[in-house]
DNA sequence: CGCGGCATGACAGGTCCATGACAGGTCCGC
DNA sequence: GCGGACCTGTCATGGACCTGTCATGCCGCG
């Protein structure tokens, strides 16, 4: 899962960074609107965290500008307490939640899973496969209903790949979710090394992440 | 556990916040409204101890717009008693316990303490984990009956961690719970330090506290 | 049987964490 | 106020674990 940040104050956004990244997501930070129209012209996220207040402009104007471009990213503004009323412009103009500053990191984390959640059409906040009981918010894996336990990295293909039951995963697009820009001399090469990871810590767990050579990596059940 | 004691009267905030402290709560203290949004602003409160009469405005105010901005956290209202009226308003203002000055720092303890119990949902006064058994009240932690001495902090760090069972904290919020502005120049090694220190005396105790690399701790049975 | 994609063991570097030793401060009894 | 016990937090060192690269060998497909 990948996120970009769009927040002008660096300290806010590298806040912000790090606990998305602990919770498992990729994170790239734009400072102003011209780098977040880089950012996404170059990249696919799952969530945007947008600022209304930014050095060349205002952030509901990108909001425009990216739904009128047919991009229908999942995005969460942050405003500031006194722009009232530019919440529900927000939303008229697009959004799909915001978050009044200041906020607390938890509940950022929160709100962006339940995008991310909604984004994939489940309701339900855990995800099944198997034996495996994925529980995001906790970061917690369990096989059997024993904790299993897996690094960040592992976790967060684990969650990619259980985002998408069934379906094939480039490698790709594997990577995008896992590495950000930040990580950016990491070779293709360690997504297939997580994958070997993973199935390992899986093994007897009802699970397989089978290979499609030339096409990717999909989980399914049968042991 | 984080206080923030919204009232001018420096002799009363200092008796106050002594206390709390003394209770193991971490507290900052705001003289004025100007200061109490700044706080709240950067960091998250548990609590907020809050007088009515200040010298920028009525406290009665800044609940509301604390309130209009999704802000739930519990508030105790400090009143005097002439405004015995203002009692009222300000539970319909979203406050969610009050006291009449003068009081019994005894009592505002209690108070708190209440609020923060009654955000975690629970009802009992006492908490469990395998043998331990901590009584916030009295600031006692007894393993398996007999009385465990711990420090100030160190309850305070237990009291974090056996309110969130089974959750894993970071250590920020670990950090931001024993410490507070005041103690600005701590660095954030001070709690792996007193991880080390409870888990020792907790040697034996029936609960272990885990370490989840790059995520934090977390107190659970066992060990 | 040859090639490209993939699997996997071994390793180096780095990050995060654990913990003993120490110094300053606080609290308390006298 | 004085001394001592204890609490507090810093530092430094060592260790555990995570991470990604490399190299080697496997597998599947033509």
């Amino acid at each position: 899962m990948r996120v970009l940040v769009v927040e002008d104050a660096a300290d806010v956004a590298e806040a912000v960074a790090a606990a998305l990244g602990r919770a498992g997501y990729a994170c790239d930070i734009a400072g102003d609107l011209a780098a977040a129209r880089d950012h996404v012209g170059v990249q696919g996220y799952d969530v945007v965290v947008l600022d209304i207040n930014l050095p060349d402009g205002d952030g509901r104007d990108f909001l425009r500008s990216l739904r009128r471009g047919g991009n229908r990213v999942p995005v969460l503004m942050l405003t500031a307490r006194i722009e009232v009323s530019a919440r529900v412009d927000a939303l008229d103009d697009g959004a799909d939640d915001y978050l009044v500053k200041p906020f607390d990191l938890r509940e950022l984390e929160a709100r962006v899973r339940a995008l991310t959640r909604r984004e994939a059409g489940r309701v339900e906040a855990r995800l099944r496969l198997g034996a495996i009981d994925y529980d995001p918010s906790a970061q917690v894996v369990r096989v059997g209903g024993k904790p299993l336990p897996l690094t960040r990295r592992e976790m967060a293909l684990l969650s990619l790949l259980m985002g998408h039951p069934g379906h094939i995963l480039s490698k790709e697009r594997l990577f995008d979710g896992l590495f950000s820009f930040a990580d950016s001399e990491v070779g293709v090469n360690a997504v297939e090394l997580y994958i070997a990871r993973l199935r390992k810590k899986l093994a007897g767990s009802g699970a397989v992440i089978e290979t499609h050579r030339g096409l990717g990596y999909r989980i399914a059940e049968g042991g």
